[in-house]
DNA sequence: TATTAAATTGCACACGTTTGCAAAAATAAG
DNA sequence: CTTATTTTTGCAAACGTGTGCAATTTAATA
């Protein structure tokens, strides 16, 4: 290792610095390095040797310019909203995962929202035609038509994670995604086979965007009610915060205390629920259950612990970044991989038993 | 815009390609679009006219090898240990803000772990030495002093968030953190001025790595009791998660029970102790205060809500990131930026008034 | 209008890598 | 020890961009 003699910093080779101390051709050390069948091996553990004593790597922007590969992929989550604990926290959790997934292949995460806060821009469009990534995971629930269009005609892979796309000819796309109305159904049946009947069923309005996971919830939710000859339904559009739930008990008392359980769309706000009936002294689960939805680490911590729908995000990340990295290998697959998984009851405290 | 007659899929374009669209060099592009004071207003105006309906963005690989930059910082968590929560919860609060952040300099993130989780490498090293990133942003309390030497004579621009280098020079580095020494004395001051004398303190065993900064709250907490003329202390080596606090109550009744106050230096140790409380029913704070540290969002979400120590999270973003935008621009500055931020007590309703 | 100065543009090379093709070296066959 | 074959290596062009320098065009001056 040396210094340059103008900066004083150490130097970074290139394979013509190591074609110069090895007596070879730089074209040599390439093939050397990519493990060529063209190169003798006698070479090739000689430039090997080099190689790891300089702690060479290649330059990945110069490497682009003949292979077109990056090593990057970009992985997409939706701007942040108000709902800032949600956006978060949840997803949060899929990105360090994520991140660990592709660490395996030593593909390096470009993380970023689908649209620029500021100018309004496509981040999306701008990694790609910048030519940052060889790939998309979109963890976002609503790619706007046009964007899509032009992604998809760009020819890079991608997938939903996730979150299933709204787009309209999304069965032409690959997705990861879990079955909501299965979700809505195993909530809604736990609950009325814990002899509950009035069930409040509160879930989040999607007039926002197109995202229809919390419509194919309530639905799995009506399906319950209508399989077990319930017909009083209580819909109840709210937000995917903490707040919201509080301010609903706050403003629901009457109808909470004729009510059995309540089964709401987003753990968030299942937490603001049960914080403000503890202060009411509604005690859960003995006067009123409560259900949520997403499985947060945090539904442990509180008392009682919360009882809620898993969906396993894990699995998703595990199939959907592992068909990415099929997609990115091999240039062309036609099939798309579509995955549903079913969610999972996850039983704690706060519904009685 | 047109389609390649190969692969059906829409062609990128190139300067070239819109130099020939143009009937100039692409020299001439190049500069128009770089807004060279070289061209003239009207080919200017022309050339961004043509670039614009053909949303044409710079390669950025190509661009790095004429201009070294490009245009991405690298974000370096700790490695996820078992204590999972911790580390996702909390850091990718900061993750979000970060890429917010830089988004508005249309700098792009990846976010990458010290070193490989499987391999064992440098990530870091990885991606300075494939020439991936113009910057390090390192959120992580102890990167080995081998590979904190070769970054640091890399010539790459880095700075440490949040966490204090441990670094024997670390003097010699820009970092932004905050002074844990006197959030540690707010806690226990704010307690011995509630009128409680026997407080434990639940701190976190160091030896892992060099991180001091539980140490320093330890230290605060120490300075308080002297000030206010209080011998008795209570020094406990935790695990910082939900699952140590509960335990702890489990493991030590007698103790608490003879107990005024409990300092957690960290937020999932006192939800984890307030779980357990609460199933104990100890009251908090009737019976016993609980303060924590970090100011978690969720905090507010159990019941007693949870008052604590808050770390400026935002402002260190501001500034830390802020930095690192001028030292990417400006080649060489000489004087570090150490700024210490002082910390904020969180008054929420776990802790006796 | 001819001459000079200034503004604008193009040429050609550089950046670090990969790769087809030709050249050279090593090996096998005669 | 030739000659033919195979293996190994080097040459040169390409990828898309930036930029010093020379060439050209335009404007200003006489």
């Amino acid at each position: 290792m040396h210094t340059c003699a103008g900066c004083g910093y150490f130097m970074s080779y290139t394979i013509k610095d190591i074609a110069k101390i090895a007596g070879v051709s730089h074209s040599t050390v390439s093939r050397c390095l990519n493990d060529s069948p063209l190169v003798s091996e006698k070479t090739k553990e000689k430039i090997k040797k080099i190689a790891k004593e300089l702690h060479f790597e290649f330059n990945s922007n110069a490497r682009y310019l003949s292979t077109k590969k990056t090593g990057t992929v970009a992985v997409i989550f939706p701007e942040a909203s108000n709902e800032k604990f949600m956006f978060s926290y949840y997803l949060s959790l899929m990105m360090f995962d994520i991140q660990a997934f592709f660490e395996k292949s030593s593909i390096d995460c470009i993380i970023t929202t689908s649209r620029n806060r500021y100018t309004g821009e496509s981040n999306i469009l701008k990694v790609i035609n910048r030519k940052k990534v060889d790939g998309l995971i979109i963890v976002h629930p609503d790619v706007d038509d046009d964007i899509m269009k032009r992604i998809n005609s760009s020819g890079i892979p991608f997938i939903f994670l996730h979150y299933k796309p709204t787009y309209k000819k999304s069965e032409d796309f690959n997705y990861v995604t879990t079955n909501h109305y299965k979700g809505g159904y195993l909530a809604t049946e736990f609950l009325i086979k814990q002899g509950l009947k009035k069930i409040i069923n509160i879930s989040i309005a999607s007039h926002i965007n197109r995202d229809l996971q919390f419509e194919e919830r309530t639905d799995g939710y009506k399906s319950a009610l209508k399989d077990h000859g319930i017909d009083e339904e209580y819909i109840i559009q709210g937000k995917p915060n903490f707040n919201f739930g509080q301010e609903f008990v706050k403003k629901n008392v009457q109808l909470i205390k004729k009510s059995d359980a309540i089964f709401a769309q987003a753990d968030v706000i299942a937490l603001g629920l049960i914080k403000a009936l503890n202060e009411q002294n509604i005690r859960v689960p003995d006067d009123i259950s409560v259900i949520g939805y997403d499985d947060l680490e945090i539904g442990n911590y509180v008392t009682p612990a919360l009882t809620t729908i898993h969906q396993p995000v894990d699995e998703q990340i595990f199939y959907g970044c592992g068909r990415m990295i099929e997609l990115m290998e091999k240039k062309s697959i036609e099939e798309k991989m579509q995955v549903i998984f079913d969610p999972k009851l996850i039983i704690r405290d706060s519904c009685i038993k």
